[in-house]
DNA sequence: TCTGGGGTCCTCGGGCGG
DNA sequence: TCTGCCGCCCGAGGACCC
């Protein structure tokens, strides 16, 4: 597997037993502040502070001299000065992050096509059909390590192992700036004696639930039936924390991803009580929600509004427009509705819109298209002959899908209830305009 | 000391239609 | 005609990740 170096960091040398590995997890190293010795190399060796400078921002990444203080990601700002009064604060150049990101990326891709990006700086790589021109998976990992120093003057750590789930959690012992490889035989002992708190999806809430049952370490899991793990986690969580602790993780490489949602949120720098202002704070944040939706090509079926109160309280209302949109004015629109529906007694310290249930843009014509119609082509065509498409008997209902999968509706019977829930409300909201349904078919309902 | 912004995924209850 | 089951979506909220 690896050598400790009493840092608690783990690394392998080349040459190491990478049998039965083949997924990489590469992940830059302190990369918002490697990005910006980079550029400003007088910053080289000092404690690092990525984060805006006002009251309310937290540290987005530091240095490992500014870590080593105890300054964290996510850390206010204000407290991570206190820790380390000596860093370095420097406002994050995201487009900047961004335009490395992709030096990055490339780096990745001349090793395999096989790349799943999990953010701005890291990616798993399937590089098992990589063997013939590169090596085994060891020996990419630290010919890629090379190369991405070369090619971008970035250090990266490496995790080397049979599964995603396994190799990111190799990447984060090695690091910084190291590699660990843990053979498929050596999954198990790798595992047992690491904390429930360092498995890949196990956060400070679920953490607590296991060490609250006694369950402290991955061996623990093991010794844990799976109906206490479902109770402690809730079904599915628990189901997989089982298998994880067993090494069993199937997840394969997704190389594309579509995306789910685009929103945007700010905190305000003090509460705001003022109504009117959240108004046209909605208005503002949904106009370049609907930028970034033409920008993409997409229209949202859902606007989701989140607020934050004084007292950390969050809540959210979402609501389906009548039709999909990527216009600001009817985004803003439905988040004032939805804002209008809150109690706003407290004062708000955070406000956010976002677009969800994304679909192409133009699509939403198609909820305009007339399957009926089409089906009587379809007839007239075949003349009452018995048609086949793809393996299965054309139906009237294969055209209503076809236009629904378009859409991302659920058919008339849906359009249906939502014509009449919005009659309901229609009657329930008379007299105001919030919750108000705005006209026209649902996305999917019936032309 | 006082907790960002951008996301994803999951759960749960309710409603609905087949 | 009624009822239960099932699958699906919606909406709210929570946990998690970087």
């Amino acid at each position: 597997m690896g050598r400790a170096d009493g840092n608690g960091r783990l690394v392998s040398s080349p040459g190491a037993n990478d049998a039965g590995t083949g997924i990489l997890h590469v992940d830059m190293d302190a990369f918002y502040a490697a990005v910006e010795v980079l550029d400003d190399p007088s910053l080289l060796d000092k404690a690092l502070i990525i984060g805006a400078p006002d009251a309310r921002s937290v540290v987005s990444s530091a240095s490992y001299e500014a870590r080593r203080f105890g300054v964290r990601a996510a850390m206010p700002v204000g407290q991570a000065m206190r820790l380390c009064p000596h860093a370095v604060v420097v406002p994050p150049r995201m487009a900047r992050y961004l335009e490395v990101s992709a030096q990055v990326m490339r780096v990745f891709s001349e090793f395999t096509p096989l790349v799943e990006p999990l953010s701005i700086d890291e990616a798993f790589l399937d590089v098992r059909g990589a063997r013939r021109l590169w090596g085994s998976p060891g020996t990419i990992a630290f010919l890629l390590k090379r190369r991405m120093l070369e090619s971008t003057g970035l250090a990266c750590s490496v995790g080397v192992a049979s599964t995603k789930h396994v190799a990111k959690m190799a990447s984060t012992i090695s690091k910084p700036d190291g590699v660990l490889i843990v053979a498929g035989a050596d999954t198990a002992a790798f595992l047992a004696p690491r904390s429930v708190r360092t498995m890949w999806g196990v956060g400070p809430k679920s953490a607590e639930a296991l060490e609250g049952r006694g369950i402290h370490t991955i061996a623990d899991v093991l010794e844990t039936p799976v109906d206490v793990l479902n109770r402690a986690l809730g079904g599915a969580m628990g189901e997989r924390v089982w298998q994880l602790a067993r090494g069993l993780d199937a997840r394969e490489i997704v190389t594309t991803r579509i995306e789910k949602s685009i929103g945007h949120e700010e905190t305000f720098l003090n509460d705001v009580s003022d109504v009117e202002f959240l108004r046209g704070e909605l208005l503002r944040l949904a106009d370049k929600v609907a930028k970034r939706l033409r920008d993409g090509g997409f229209e949202a079926r859902t606007v989701a509004i989140k607020v934050r109160f004084a007292d950390f309280t969050m809540v959210s209302r979402s609501q389906t427009l009548g039709e999909p949109s990527a216009v600001g004015q009817r985004i803003g629109q439905a988040a004032r509705d939805l804002l209008g529906g809150l109690d706003l007694q407290q004062a708000v310290r955070l406000i956010g819109v976002r677009a969800e249930n994304l679909i192409p843009a133009g699509t939403a014509a198609l909820a305009l298209w007339d399957p009926d119609e089409e089906w009587r082509k379809v007839e007239d065509a075949l003349d009452g002959a018995a048609a086949r498409f793809g393996g299965g008997a054309v139906t009237r209902a294969a055209f209503v899908g076809r236009r629904d999968r378009a859409t991302g509706g659920r058919g008339e019977a849906d359009a249906v209830r939502r014509d009449r829930e919005r009659e309901r409300d229609r009657g329930r909201d008379r007299g105001t305009d919030a919750g108000g349904a705005p006209d026209g078919p649902g996305p999917g309902g019936a032309a």
